[in-house]
DNA sequence: TTGTAATTCGAACGATCGTTCGAAATCACG
DNA sequence: CGTGATTTCGAACGATCGTTCGAATTACAA
């Protein structure tokens, strides 16, 4: 039912289309088939999955896709759109906690790298095919991406104390290069080879609040 | 000629074949075919670009395309390939300049960005369908990246202080941070709103050097 | 002008893809 | 068990794509 938010075309799904009685398995089956498809499409891209690369790969038939996602555009659209409204939330939470900027900033960073270490196939395909959504599926999206967008600028222009009200020039450049940062992190990190990602947030936070430079005097 | 190192497989094409005397009008429409492929694969991805559409803003006919190019993935390739020794060659000219750590980096954000605002569809590709190179091409294209990333690298070793011999823990991070801001700019650059490439760069710059917050003392 | 190499074209092939549809199978529940 | 809704399947359609190929056309040197 909280899943309801759907596909808006014509086409129905087994996520859109009304029931009586939504069967708790059904859901879940289409959770994991999405969990497949992200896999999928992280490692080859959007257009060059095929839908019945996905079905295969959990032996679910071609016709069968049909019933789970309206189309392959809607499939695109459910893991984006779930996949930040649900980092969304988390951060939320973590940033109305109390603390200074500099204590929620570095709780936010860790709380987007854990989430991508949960999620990183559907993070990378957040930030690569952000651009294959088409009409309505893009609007809706870039709707929770501004939320989010939000939510760290606010914390950042408490951290210089420039207090812009809308961030248009520095805070708003600021918030863009720790965006960078963050969503860069896939095309490298690698637990083995970079530590947690709370050292990684750590180094990241030191960057952001102080710099790289060795201090000058003391 | 400088331009024959294209394609290694086994088909033929205008860039790679042997001619006793390569008409320059011909080298020079394969560079404008390249930049018409690079605006219309940055636009729609490399999947879903036809090279037939490709041919057809030019006026080019599909048989055509395949004398200048000997597959779609070698379209790929000498788009990147091109592209980021062009961006190699223009920064190893910057970098060995003389000047301070701060100076020299300054300078290569400031290229870099600049490069980027010359030639965002190409470097937009570069970003996003690095992975879309298979096999050789990727391994070809691969040894260009990984010479710029040393590059910038050793500026930031210097920036530092720490000195490591080669960067495996924090200034490789550090590096990867830089990246990231840097390739995340098309997400958002426009000129009009963010104003001259040079700016950008005195802020990112700033950040890297001091950070974001505000001196404490003095 | 003649001959040779360079360039362009158009048609065709095989493969793959997204989507539809109706019948079959399965499940929940009286 | 029986009945209606839910789920699954397999085949098929139309469209698009990368690539090939040989003929036709053009450009350049002798």
């Amino acid at each position: 039912m909280h899943l309801a938010r759907g596909s808006i075309v014509a086409a129905t799904s087994v996520l859109t289309r009304p029931r009586k009685q939504s069967r708790d398995a059904t859901l879940q089956k289409a959770d994991t088939l999405l969990a497949a498809a992200a896999a999928l499409i992280a490692e080859k891209g959007f257009e060059a999955t095929a839908i019945r690369d996905v079905g295969r790969r959990l032996e679910v038939s071609l016709g069968g896709m049909y019933y789970y996602f309206a189309s392959k555009d809607d499939l695109l659209f459910q893991i984006q759109h779930r996949t930040f409204t649900a980092l969304l939330a988390e951060q939320e939470r973590v940033a109305e906690q109390p603390g200074s900027a500099e204590d929620r900033l570095h709780r936010l960073l860790v709380g987007h790298l854990a989430f991508f270490a949960r999620h990183p196939n559907e993070m990378k395909i957040c930030t690569f095919e952000l651009e294959s959504l088409k009409g309505d599926f893009y609007d809706r999206v870039l709707v929770v991406r501004r939320r989010y967008f939000r939510l760290v600028a606010d914390v950042i222009a408490d951290l210089t104390g420039r207090r812009e009200r809308k961030p248009r020039g520095h805070d708003r450049h600021v918030t863009l290069f720790v965006f960078g940062m963050l969503n860069w992190a896939f095309m490298w990190y690698q637990t083995s080879k970079d530590g947690p990602v709370e050292a990684v947030a750590a180094e990241m936070l030191e960057l952001i609040v102080n710099g790289a430079a060795p201090r000058k005097r003391r």
